[in-house]
RNA sequence: GCCGAGGUGGCGGAAUGGUAUACGCGAUAGUCUCAAAAACUAUUAGUCGCAAGGCUGUGAGGGUUCGACUCCCUCCCUCGGCACCA
């Protein structure tokens, strides 16, 4: 017999299944779909083993569904925009747009040597303008709505390179390029307004779909919402209001000074005359303060004080107002009240500066404790020091009754607060979507922001553009292209510059699969309601709060626009691991512990790594490669290779032990795949071919079904037998009628696999079925436990099960259970039916 | 600090209230061979014992139960995410 060369089978049947179209998916059928994804990849220039990993898990699961009779779609495409490829640019001097396409294509060519069952008619790339020409229409949908707007955010400024900085790009509060000093500053930019879906986006209990439970609350804790209080407090000195939020209203009688943030719109005109200077100082001090600056310091709390105070409209107490850094201007109104006897934050600045600290939560009605150490600040507990409200319990009784009594006296109302802000869409770089905007400015008059009309889409990216860093986005120095004429004026206009974040691109791309070529819609509502919303998402848990909070707010846009009629597009997501270097430390180039899948396909074959990968551990396991771990499953594949030796060739009836292990692993395999429990559906084909391997010859009916079960996994090698095999049936058909295949055909019995002239791959074969009648055994094993532990094992006829005194009499003359029953009384005997007797004893 | 997931042989892991360590790697011994590799066979949690067999054992400690890796409480550690959110 040949060998097990997998270099010489795999190549082959990949161009095969190409040209035979086998994975390739009719859009227009309209039942049991099943819709498979795996988050797309970037176009970085290489598949990488995590790459490998996910999609053999993809690719496993949509194998199965085609054979279970599901019209499966499982495509990809290339996230092809961002930074590296501009940074690439730079350094090596290749246009961003030339190094994208050749990484693409060698990673295509990598992804044929996977095996995958991926229909490449049905992509997206994210650079090509028949793809972000629909981004900019998103863009333009979401201004009609309101759903866009320029507005102001806090970022990393530098000012030399006049541009906005990523937090990555801030290096100990430098600039990565130029080294200047980062600061913060509010710049103007485009943002999405997701903050008007936060409600909707928030995670309800039970969920509205199948995603992971660490997925969903850090969303919801990312969102951040809280249903507190607005209070108003009157300025001492003239007649401006100072507005607080909080969501413990109820420790108002507390109040013992006020903060605001640096960057508060009332600061300027606060500050009394001879504390100016110490302000000014203070706030340029924190403005310079990039966020990992702040970061750095930890904890540690300062503040400056303004010289005003305020009026605490409850009880006409005069308190001073501070600003600090530590609160934060873009979260409530930037400025909150001070109760240092009842917030940990508040007491530690208190006791720093010397403020009055009054306690307001008591242990006990009445407790005038003093304030002393971080560990007698209570947030919970009977309200003292409170006027009429003392004695009351809070949370429970006393929030709700100060919150009515507040709004009563017109001092504060209910207020929700999101942490969640808009997104920001803008970058100042090229290698993304251009934004459809187009700026007509004075002097002719102006018609300022204009969008682009949805007829001159797309806007496409100029080719030639100076990319490299100047301190201005690289689209502003493509002239030709900025100058433009307005759209409703005719008059001389400029385009916007900016780019959009690669994270729209990301954001919908899994709609566009279903219609790739539609240039008149952005994809056909009909084929997406079929199709839509996605069975199975196989992504990073790193993406919770960016792709995958990002793709869910566009599906409800798409909702609000008509387009699909669920705010959820996937019914079920999940985390995938990841692969470690063989040094347990994460793949890096810089660490050279990566293991480069190219390599290990040449020595192992692609059906061993897929194996490997798979039979590491569960699909959410963090793990190093092991290189010696690879010579198992290759082994595995050996010795299946080495099957064909034992094939009989006259087929006779299967035993019923045969016939029962065959069950059993059709019922194992088809429940583990369905849980994505790939690892131990491996293990028991393993055990199979254990069993298979101690007979002295195999029937062609478990050889068959053993192909069948393993082809999701190792789609090669099964391909390469199961073709070996059919021929070998049709050469011996032409000779003499009977054959291996016919007689099973005959009598249909498990499997149920009959070869198809129109479906000539194992990968269009049905799906085995498992058969309980077959599952069922003579005898069963009962453990016999004295006082719950092991003592013996029996072995009774089935029949016998159900009768407890029966068993319990059989188990009573166990000699080895016996030694431990001597001299003993039972105080009571457990019996599980079928499966455990115990002997409860007392000496 | 907060949220989430975990902690099982030398290693990856299996078992979700009922025989802990399936399956695989590695290791040891043997068969084959001039030899090695490969392949095949056997052993492989610790410990006491010649053996039969016993005892201990799933991060630590407690609890519930006839019975706990599994459920509950306290603590320790690891990984992932968030972090001055008032």
């Amino acid at each position: 017999m040949n060998k097990y060369i997998p270099s010489q089978i795999e190549p082959k049947w990949q161009e095969k299944w190409k040209e035979n179209g086998v994975y390739l998916t009719d859009l227009s059928e309209t039942k049991n779909k099943y819709y498979v994804l795996v988050e797309l990849p970037y176009t970085s220039g290489d598949l990488h083993m995590g790459h490998w990993f996910t999609f053999t898990m993809g690719d496993i699961l949509a194998r199965f569904r085609v054979r279970l009779g599901f019209n499966v779609l499982f495509p990809n495409g290339f996230d092809a925009f961002g930074l590296p490829a501009e940074n690439a640019a730079i350094k090596k001097g290749i246009h961003p747009r030339d190094w994208t396409y050749k990484n693409m294509e060698r990673m295509r060519g990598q992804f044929e040597t996977l095996g995958t069952s991926i229909d490449w008619t049905k992509t997206m790339v994210a650079c090509d303008p028949k793809y972000y020409k629909w981004n900019q229409w998103i863009f333009l949908k979401m201004l009609e709505r309101d759903l866009a707007y320029r507005g102001k955010l806090m970022s990393n400024w530098c000012p030399s390179c006049q541009t906005v900085l990523a937090n990555e790009n801030v290096e100990n509060g430098k600039c990565w390029r130029c080294g200047s000093e980062v600061e913060q500053k509010e710049v103007d930019q485009w943002l999405f307004r997701i903050t008007s879906y936060a409600d909707r986006l928030l995670w309800s209990d039970p969920p509205q779909a199948d995603w992971p439970k660490s997925l969903r609350e850090g969303q919801n804790d990312w969102i951040g919402k809280s249903e507190g209080m607005e209070i108003e407090f009157s300025v001492a000195q003239d007649t401006s209001k100072l507005k607080v939020y909080t969501v413990f209203p109820e420790t108002i009688f507390g109040v013992t000074y006020m903060v605001l943030a640096p960057e508060h719109s009332l600061v300027k005109k606060l500050v009394v005359k001879d504390r100016e200077k110490e302000v000014e100082e203070y706030i340029r001090i924190s403005q310079k303060k990039s966020e990992l600056e702040r970061k750095a310091e930890g904890r540690e709390k300062t503040g400056v004080f303004t010289g005003a105070y305020c009026i605490n409209s409850v009880n006409g107490k005069k308190v001073p107002i501070w600003i600090a850094d530590y609160v934060l201007a873009g979260y409530g109104t930037g400025a909150v009240m001070g109760v240092p006897g009842s917030d940990h934050r508040d007491f530690e600045f208190a006791r720093k500066y010397g403020l009055e600290i009054i306690r307001v939560i008591g242990k006990s009605a009445g407790d005038q404790s003093k304030v002393l150490l971080m560990d007698d600040v209570l947030e919970e507990g009977i309200l003292v020091n409170s006027e009429q409200f003392s004695g009351l319990k809070t949370p429970e009784e006393a929030r709700e009754k100060i919150k009515d009594w507040l709004e009563e006296k017109g001092w504060g109302k209910s207020q929700v607060q999101y942490h969640l802000h808009d997104w920001s869409i803008s970058r100042q770089r090229y290698w993304g979507t251009p934004i459809p905007i187009i700026y007509c400015d004075p002097p002719a008059g102006g018609c300022g922001i204009v969008p682009v009309p949805e007829k001159d889409l797309p806007v496409e990216l100029p080719y030639e553009v100076d990319y490299a860093p100047k301190g201005k986005p690289p689209l502003a120095t493509a002239e030709d292209w900025v100058n433009t004429e307005c759209p409703k004026c005719g008059g001389p206009a400029k385009r916007e510059v900016e780019t959009m974040d690669t994270f729209v691109d990301s954001a919908w791309y899994f709609f566009r699969y279903l219609d790739p070529e539609n240039d008149a819609k952005i994809f056909d509502k009909k084929i997406a309601k079929v199709w839509m919303p996605l069975d199975i998402y196989i992504g990073g848990p790193e993406h919770t709060l960016g792709h995958a909070l990002y793709s869910r707010f566009f599906t409800m846009v798409f909702k609000d626009l008509g387009l699909v009629s669920f705010d959820e597009y996937a019914k079920k997501r999940i985390h995938h691991g990841t692969i470690l270097g063989p040094d347990g430390s994460r793949m890096s180039k810089s660490r050279g512990n990566v293991v480069n899948p190219d390599t290990e396909v040449k020595n192992y074959g692609a059906d061993a790594i897929r194996l490997y990968l798979m039979f590491l551990g569960p699909f959410d396991i963090v793990t190093s490669w092991n290189p010696d771990g690879v010579n198992g499953v290759y082994h595995f594949l050996q010795r299946i290779w080495g099957l064909q030796e034992k094939l009989k060739v006259k087929s006779e009836k299967l035993k019923v032990e045969d016939l029962r292990i065959m069950h059993k692993t059709i019922k194992k395999v088809t429940e583990d795949i369905e849980q994505i429990k790939f690892n131990t559906a491996i293990a028991a084909l393993m055990e199979w071919l254990n069993h298979l391997s101690r007979k002295d010859g195999i029937e062609a009916e478990e050889y068959k079904v053993f192909l069948l079960l393993l082809a999701p996994f190792a789609p090669h090698i099964t391909e390469e037998l199961w073709q070996v095999l059919k021929s070998s049936v049709v050469s011996r058909q032409s000779s003499d009628k009977k054959s291996l295949i016919a007689d099973s055909e005959a009598t249909p019995k498990a499997g149920e696999a009959i070869l198809k002239t129109d479906s000539w791959s194992i990968h269009q074969q049905s799906w085995p079925k498992s058969d309980s009648k077959f599952l069922e055994e003579e005898e069963v094993s009962i453990v016999v436990q004295v006082n719950g532990k092991v003592r013996d094992i029996l072995v009774i006829q089935k029949d016998v099960i159900r009768d407890k005194e029966v068993v319990e009499m059989k188990a009573l003359e166990s000699k080895k259970a016996q030694k431990f029953l001597v001299g003993k009384s039972v105080k009571k005997v457990v019996y599980v039916q079928g499966k455990i007797i115990n002997f409860v004893v007392s000496s």
